[in-house]
Parts: structure tokens; sequence; C-alpha cells
DNA sequence: AAGTGGTCTAGACCACAAA
DNA sequence: TTGTGGTCTAGACCACTTT
């Protein structure tokens, strides 16, 4: 069972990339060139890059060449996806940080977007999520108790928040809100970037069995995160 | 200029499924028979059906055949929005600034996310959407000529040009694509915000009959949109 | 056994970009 | 002019599903 050539090439250039060995804005090998150094057709080395092209990775200018493209993670507002496997498949290196675990009583803004009363107490995680060392997002999520009694004893440098409570059941239904923001300090601090810069900021609500199960606020640097909504009517 | 054949398959498939003739679970023609009924090699036959199916129209069973995928997003909650309607259901007052208004020939992201040829002509203008005569929303857009011939002749300060287009012809297919920029020097400008400022800036396309009909930059000050996005899995 | 998708090949022609 | 990507062809072999 050995991989399909395009697959290979695709891999391959995926290192390259992951690795830094090709930096964004780099001309990657010609399809010709990759034709030759891996010994298949020219349309073998096509669809590889093509693909790639598909999934952002390269950008390609006919005439010019296929280049490297700023490295940005594109998720989809239409699902709940998981940071660990979009980090992976865009070719980075998945790392975690884990600034804050602890019980916190609802109150405010969470108390009511969570639906509980004042004072509930809820389980609460801040994470910062690197992508080959670099902060790329940061993870503000309260949990309820009654649904996983145990998140706070994960590992999250190993499963994200968002795998492990999606295994213990499935969210019926989820909601996405999203605004641009503003880095404040704690921001600025934690994804390193300065004060002021433009964030992606996304409010992620999930329910399970009619009830809230998870809240969470998900901010990224503007230019590393982009959402993507594709749908017909 | 005509169509790639591999694109004119994928167009003729997409308004079969999109008119119902195709429904979901049914089988699409073999790669054999789209290749004959089209008179191209199977190859080429081979890519429209793959590309449908990375889009997540159709699926595939090797073996077996290609079924209409179905459609089943929750399409009451996705929508595109009309700026004027939003902000009158918000309680404000609905005004419009046209910054320009011309027949500007495709080049660069443009020609490409249109997927048209550079050079190609498209009908653009560049409107400010204001709200109680405070700027909201930065609109510019791209138009086909042949979906919409008279749209520069509008009056954009009564009609949207959203709600123009969707007037003409309901689209079968859009994607949005969401990111946090920062104001430039003309963003900041015709916002009225301060360079640096954290904006929301949304990319949409539109797709009726098989083709593109417009490519918009929407873009707001952070604090004054949110795009919410509510689904059921 | 016949049909399907999955993939690869070794050529080809074109439009376009860079030198 | 040379090289690049964009595309198409007419064959081919394979693993798989259906009959």
């Amino acid at each position: 069972m050995s991989e399909a050539p395009y697959r290979r090439i695709m891999n391959a250039l995926r290192s390259e990339i992951a690795s830094g060995r090709l930096a964004p804005g780099d001309r990657i090998p010609s399809e010709n060139e990759l034709a030759q150094s891996f010994s298949v057709s020219r349309m073998t080395a096509n669809r590889a890059v093509r693909e790639l092209a598909a999934e952002g990775l390269v950008f390609r200018t006919a005439g010019s060449g296929s280049f490297v493209a700023e490295q940005r993670l594109e998720l989809s507002l239409l699902r709940v996806p998981d940071i660990i496997e979009e980090i992976r498949s865009a070719g980075g290196h998945y790392s975690a940080r884990l600034i804050a675990r602890n019980r916190s009583p609802a109150r405010g803004e969470i108390a009511s977007a969570f639906e509980v009363p004042a004072g509930w107490e809820l389980l609460h995680t801040l994470i910062v999520h690197e992508s080959d060392g670099r902060p790329i997002q940061l993870e503000d999520r309260y949990v309820d108790p009654a649904f996983a009694p145990d998140y706070l004893d994960q590992i999250f440098e190993a499963r994200s928040p968002n795998a492990y409570l999606t295994a213990i059941a499935r969210p019926e239904q989820a909601e996405q809100i999203v605004e641009a923001v503003a880095a404040d300090s704690q921001i600025a601090r934690l994804l390193n970037v300065s004060r002021g810069h433009a964030c992606l900021k996304v409010k992620r609500r999930t329910w399970c069995g009619g009830r809230i199960a998870t809240l969470a606020w998900l901010t990224a640097p503007g230019e590393r995160w982009r959402l993507n909504v594709k749908f017909s009517l």
C-alpha cells in the first residue's frame, strides 16, 4: 500500500514549507523540475501543485511560477473545526501553552451567554495554541461541569479542548459570532502582537442535549486566520 | 475565449443539480458516459467530477459511481444579508455615498477571484453605506456585465447593489471569507476611523448559472459589525 | 465478467511572463 | 526566445463493486 505519486510530491512540498526551507514568497520547483526529480510525468507534478494551490498553500501565476503563500489558517464557519488538525494539515507543528485552568463562577456576560444563573460554577481554561512555536490562537473556554466533569484533568498539549469535548458528545447545534477587535494588553502579550493589532474574534457556543455545553472565545491575529463560509441556496 | 471543457462539464452538472433534475442520492453519469456525451477524454471528465466532489456537490465511490450529495445546509440561518435592511431593522436611518462607478478591466486578484482572463471588463462600484449619517460599511463591488448590464445605472442611494442584484436572479451559491484587517489610509478616510483600526472584511462571491455573478469586498469597523452563523450538525 | 472510479503516462498546444 | 502554468488526449493498469 504505497502512496500515490502526486501525494508523495504534495507531502514533500508540505514538509519543505513546514520546515521553512521554502518560505512564503519563495518559488517552488516548476512542474518540469518536479516531474524530473520525482520521476513522474508532468501531469502528475501538475496535479500535486494544483491541489496544493487549492488548499491555499501555494499560489500560481502562469508564465511566472508557483510560490509559497503566506501561511494563514482557513477555517470553515460551518463546522466546528479542531485547531490541532487545522495546524497540522497546514503543515505546522502544533504546541500549546496552558495559561490558566480553574473553576470559575459565572457572572455577567458569561452567565448570560451560558444561560445559567450568576454564581453557577463553570470549568475554565485559557490556552494559547501555537504553530511552529508561534502563538496563533487564544482560546478562552468555559465548560459546563455537568457535561464534562473531568474536563480540567485533560492534557491539552496533546488533545485540544474541542477534540476532547466532541469526543464526549457531538454537539447538535453550534453558533459562531465573528467580530474584529483591537488587541488589548492581555491579548497582545499572549499572542505576541502589538496593542491595537487587528484580531479576529469568534464567540462560539455549542449545544448538547438542548443545553449549552461550552462557550469559548477564540482570538487570533487577523493576518493568520481566515474564516470561510461557502453554501448553496 | 471559450470555457475550458472540464468547466463546461462542471457547469452542466451544476445546473442539473440546481434545477433538481439530478436530486440528492441520484447517480450522475459515469466518467465514460460524460467523456462520450461531451466529446472529451476520460481524464477531462474525471477532472470535472473530481472537482465537483472537492466542492462537496457530489460524492464518489470507486466501483460504484458518483452521486449527488445531500445539500443539507440550514439555509435559513445562512443568507446574504442586505445592508439597508440590517440598518433599518436596527432602527437606523440609511444613506449612501457613491464614491466611484465605472467600468474596470479585471486584473490580478480580481481577475483570478472572478475567474475571468485579465483585461475582462467588469462593472465596478465603490459605495459607503451610512447609518444615521455615520459610515458603517465600505462596499467595493465588481459585477459581470453579462449578468447585470444595467448595473451602473442604478440609484444606489435607494436600493443596495445586493438588493438589485438578487432581484435580477437569486444566486445558487455564495461564498464569504471573513478576516480582520487594519484600516489602510483609504479605508480610514472613507469609514472615518484612524489608520490601523481593526476592521472586519468580508470577501463575498455569488454564483448564478454556474458563473460568478458578483465579487465584493465589504469592510466595516470591527465594533460596528458582527457576523452570526448558527447551524445544526 | 463488466463497469466504476483512481491514477499515471508521454506526448501536445496554448497564453502568458520574463529576459 | 525560453520557460511557466493550464489544459487536453488516448491510451493504460489497478482495486473495487455490482451483476
